[in-house]
DNA sequence: GTCTATATACGGATAGAC
DNA sequence: GTCTATCCGTATATAGAC
C-alpha cells in the first residue's frame, strides 16, 4: 500500500475514496489482468508469428524476455497469487483462475488451427493447459535460481514434445539449436 | 509466528533463545525441506514402483494425493517461497534453488537408469527439469481452481511425451486411460 | 476528491526476572 | 531455557476539515 500511494503520489484518503480496502483493489486489479491477457500478451506474440504453433511459442518467449529483463527476477503475477494468496480466497481466486482460462484459451485457438498437423484424439484443451503449466514452472524454477536455463529447457522439452506429436524430425541433441 | 509460537505452546522468548530472527527459521526450515527430500517424497515414492520412469510418475503421484487430500489447497511449500520472497533474499533463494536441484537430481537418477529407453541425444538433466516444471506447473493451477484436472491433464501430456520418448505405442485418447 | 491527522491492531523483537 | 511484560515500527483504515 505505502508503494502504491507513493507512486501515485496520492494519500491513504484519496484511495479510500475509489477502493473499499486493499482486497478490493486486489480484485480490481486482477480484472484487469484478464482485460491486459489480448493486448499484453497475446497480440504482441502473435504479431511475430504466422504458424499457429510458433505463436504459442512466441507466446513463451515473451515471459522469456521479461525474465532476461530482470536478471530472472521476474515471477508471473498470477502465478505467484496462486501459490500466495490463502486458499480461503475465493473471489481472488476464481479470477486468477479465470485469468488462466483466458490464457489457455489463446493457446487452444493456436492448436485447433493447427489441429490437422496433431494427432487425431489429442486433448487439445489438456495440451494447452501443459503450455501454461510449462511456462510457470519454468518461471517458478528460474527465478529461484537466477538462471535462465530451467525455462530454457523446459520449453526445449515442449518444443520437443511438439516435434514427436507433429511429426517432426525431433531435435534430440543435448543442445537443441535454435531456429 | 503467532501461529508457530501457538502451535509449539511457547513464547516468544523461547522462540528467540533458539533462533536469531524470523528469517534465521525460515533458512532452518529450507534446510530442513533438503534433508526431507529423501525420506519424504522419494523412498515412499520408489518402494511403489521398480521400474525407473514409473518410479518418476510416482513421485508425481504423491504431490496428487496431497492436492486431493487437500480439496486442491495445497501449494508446494518450496513453489510457494520461489514466488513470494522477494528475490533480493538470495540466501533463501539459493536454498530453494538448492531443493530443486537435489529434486531433479532424484528424478535424473531414474532416467539414466532407464537410459536404454531413451534416445540417445536427449539432454537428461533437461528432462528432469521439464518433470520438476509440470509438477509446479500443474500444482500451482490446480490449487487456483480448486480442481485436480490441470495437474491431472499436466501429468498426463508429460506421460504422453515419455511414451513418444520410449517409442511406446502413444496414449492419444481424449482421456487417458488409468492404468 | 484530496488533504492532515490519527485510530487501532498487529508484527517482530527485546528486557530482565525466575 | 522459559516466563511476563513491553517496546517500537508499520500496516490498514478512518475522521473530518477543506
Amino acid at each position: 500500500m505505502a508503494e502504491i500511494l507513493e507512486r501515485a503520489q496520492a494519500n491513504s484518503g484519496s484511495f479510500y475514496h475509489f477502493f473499499d480496502s486493499k482486497e478490493a483493489l486486489l480484485l480490481a486489479v486482477l480484472d484487469g489482468y484478464l482485460e491486459g491477457l489480448e493486448p499484453v500478451i497475446v497480440r504482441p506474440a502473435f504479431a511475430r508469428r504466422r504458424d499457429p504453433i510458433d505463436r504459442v511459442f512466441a507466446i513463451l518467449q515473451g515471459y522469456r524476455e521479461r525474465l532476461v529483463e530482470t536478471g530472472c527476477r521476474y515471477g508471473c503475477p498470477l502465478g505467484r497469487l496462486a501459490l500466495e494468496i490463502e486458499a480461503e480466497n475465493l473471489p481472488a481466486h476464481s479470477r486468477i483462475a479465470a485469468n488462466f482460462t483466458a490464457w489457455i484459451g489463446a493457446v487452444r485457438g493456436c492448436l485447433e488451427q493447427a489441429r490437422d498437423r496433431l494427432p487425431p484424439g489429442l486433448d487439445l484443451d489438456a495440451l494447452a493447459t501443459f503450455v501454461l503449466t510449462t511456462m510457470e514452472g519454468g518461471v517458478l524454477q528460474s527465478r529461484s535460481s537466477r538462471r535462465i536455463e530451467p525455462f530454457d529447457q523446459s520449453v526445449a522439452q515442449l518444443r520437443n514434445y511438439f516435434a514427436c506429436l507433429t511429426g517432426e524430425p525431433s531435435r534430440l541433441k543435448k543442445r537443441g539449436k535454435r531456429k
